[in-house]
RNA sequence: UGGGGUGUCGCCAAGUGGUAAGGCAGCGGCCUUUGGAGCCGCCAUUCCCAGGUUCGAAUCCUGGCACCCCAGCCA
């Protein structure tokens, strides 16, 4: 007797498996010896001074996956001690993408800001033990005094200040006695250490802004050394993930959380994410924005997580890119079809069907009776029958893509050309018999065609075989709309160097003002997202408004015939 | 030439001394009313290089080489 398939095989939804990675063997290590007493703690600690980016839902993913995981939490921790770049608008649009991607920090929301108390208070600590001084050198001498890669630095002359005179001079630093820039609370460790992160970090500066939060409370700010990992010890984090430039970082982190005998978390650090053909720096797409070059942060073209949302990406589409990219320690740069290989492997699954078409050409079928219209039916989703089916107006006139016609074929060219038959999808096999140019121009304004009457969509003469098939709007049923077509943001994949603005893309993006799409489209909302038959995966922009559609294209499909040309 | 890292297929990435997973890309083929999807097959005798240890090395040792990061009162 034939057997089923295995019972695994059935299963729907089943996640895939988790792919294992150097973070997780160290999780796995710590929890069987116990380390931090079986629990798993994370957090994903963004500063609000820009918007998210893909590379941010690599971390993202890779904190609250592991949190998700081994039934642990995650923290959301905004990393917010510089008021001058950090606003408001940042901290609402990163909320909002971490909750799209899926994740929820539930009450877990927290500021290193709210910490302030707590990091003032650690830092008397440290001065009363001896380990931190108040520095009067401006920021020129403490450069001056840090030394080189290769030279050890000079200690600070007021390096050696009396604990009492220290407490004096850091609280009078707190009460906005000094001006800004001129003195620092630093920790005294080694200014000859060949780390350079050990010379002596600075722990606080005089910095009169206004913070989003606390106001004008403080006029000291911590740096990110002191408070980092202070915060991930307040909030007894266990495992501190953070990206390769940190590396060095990580002594000083020990150092401080080891001189304040408080709980120690473990920090770790990956490669962070880079793809082809688009930039991932903060600093970069601020650029962007700022000078124009794009619409805003989330224009579709921009890697920012809103500009691939108003693209069209859904959540499921990154979070598999984050699974199937892995987590190393080696510096890397995925190739953006991979991404868009994601995304088209959740797109295929869930997009709805449906006719447009962009560049439309008038086709008149010249024995076909005026003045009726077909309701034929067409398949919503060939990947899901539980997507059902829609009716879809056919008549006389009808428009065709432009690229669907070619008056002198090539070789392995499927589509219509003259005396050449096509099926129209979901409708009749078509022959062309005669193309109308405009008399001036000689453009092809018209194609003339008959239609086979046997062959309609489901009737026993259906099954005759033709090359091609092509995809169709009715021309007096067609609704009117505006097509944004998107490419890569850069004409080179790695677009790095002084001039990497020079090689933005200027075809990025296209408008289309002419596009036919077919009836069924009228009722349609803000960010659905559909499949162009044979064209790509589009979604419904915001800009769209009651009469007017405005289509996003998402990602091409595949095209071999796209290929073949070119070769 | 101080310190910290990384080098496994075009791009990611497993591999943890027992004889190189997987994905993407690419290339063939099947199937198809989307040139889509799906399916099948091919794609690293070799792991940056050179020595060494071992019955056996991508994995251990020694010595090189290449690339990345660090001299913000940014994070």
């Amino acid at each position: 007797m034939e057997t089923n398939k295995n019972p695994e095989d059935l299963k729907t939804n089943a996640e895939p498996p988790v792919r294992k990675n150097f973070i997780r063997e160290i999780v796995d290590d710590d929890l069987k010896t116990n380390k931090f007493e079986g629990r798993v703690h994370t957090r994903f600690p963004p500063e609000p001074n820009g918007y998210l980016h893909i590379g941010h839902a690599k971390s993202i993913c890779l904190n609250f996956g592991l949190a998700r995981d081994y039934k642990g939490f995650c923290n959301l921790r905004f990393d917010d001690t510089n008021p001058s770049k950090e606003e408001q608008e940042y901290v609402d649009s990163i909320e909002h993408d971490v909750r799209w991607l899926g994740f929820d920090w539930e009450n877990r929301l927290y500021y290193a800001s709210d910490y302030f108390d707590q990091l003032h208070e650690y830092a008397v600590q440290l001065i009363k033990k001896g380990k931190a001084y108040v520095c009067d050198l401006n920021a020129d001498q403490v450069r001056e005094h840090r030394g080189t890669l290769t030279e050890p630095g000079k200690d600070s002359p007021y390096r050696n200040r009396s604990v009492e005179e220290n407490l004096d001079l850091f609280e009078r630093m707190r009460k906005g006695e000094f001006p800004d820039g001129s003195r620092t609370l630093r920790a005294k460790i080694d200014m000859a250490s060949p780390n350079l992160n050990m010379r002596d970090s600075v722990m606080y500066r005089v910095l009169r802004s206004t913070h989003h939060r606390t106001g004008d409370t403080w006029c000291i700010y911590p740096m990110y050394d002191w408070a980092h990992g202070q915060s991930d010890s307040i909030e007894r984090i266990t495992h501190s993930i953070c990206t390769l430039e940190f590396e060095d970082h990580r002594p000083l982190y020990d150092w401080f959380v080891e001189q304040l005998g408080i709980y120690h978390p473990q920090q770790i650090e990956f490669a962070r994410l880079n793809i082809t053909y688009t930039v991932m720096s903060k600093r970069k797409l601020l650029q962007l924005v700022e000078e124009k070059r794009v619409k805003g942060w989330d224009d579709p073209r921009m890697p920012t997580i809103s500009g691939l949302r108003r693209r069209g990406f859904t959540p499921e589409s990154i979070r598999l890119f984050a699974d199937r990219i892995g987590i190393s320690k080696s510096e890397s740069t995925v190739d953006v079809a991979l991404l868009e290989d994601c995304l088209r492997d959740d797109l295929n699954k869930r997009s709805r069907r449906v006719m447009a078409v962009l560049h439309p050409i008038k086709l008149v079928i010249e024995n076909y009776p005026d003045g009726v219209v077909e309701e034929l039916d067409a398949v919503n989703n060939p990947e899901d029958a539980t997507m059902g089916s829609r009716k879809v107006p056919f008549s006389k006139v009808l428009y065709i893509e432009q690229d669907d016609f070619r008056e002198d074929p090539p070789k392995k060219y499927f589509r219509l050309s003259p005396g050449v038959e096509v099926r129209l999808r979901y409708a009749y096999i078509i022959k062309c018999v005669g193309v109308v140019k405009d008399e001036k121009t000689g453009e092809i304004v018209e194609l003339r065609c008959t239609y086979d009457a046997e062959t309609r969509s489901g009737s026993p003469q259906s099954a005759r075989k033709v090359k091609g098939t092509i995809h169709w709007v009715s021309a007096s049923h067609a609704l009117d709309a505006e097509v944004r077509l998107y490419d890569r943001l850069f004409k080179v994949e790695n677009p790095g160097g002084d001039d990497w603005r020079d090689h933005i893309n200027p075809s990025a993006l296209e408008v289309l003002k002419q596009c036919k799409v077919e009836p069924s489209l009228s009722n349609t909302t803000l960010q659905d997202r559909y499949q162009f038959e044979r064209l790509g995966y589009f979604c419904v922009d915001d800009d769209s408004s009651g009469g007017s559609l405005v289509f996003n294209r998402t990602v091409t499909l595949r095209d071999t015939w796209a290929r073949i040309e070119k070769a």
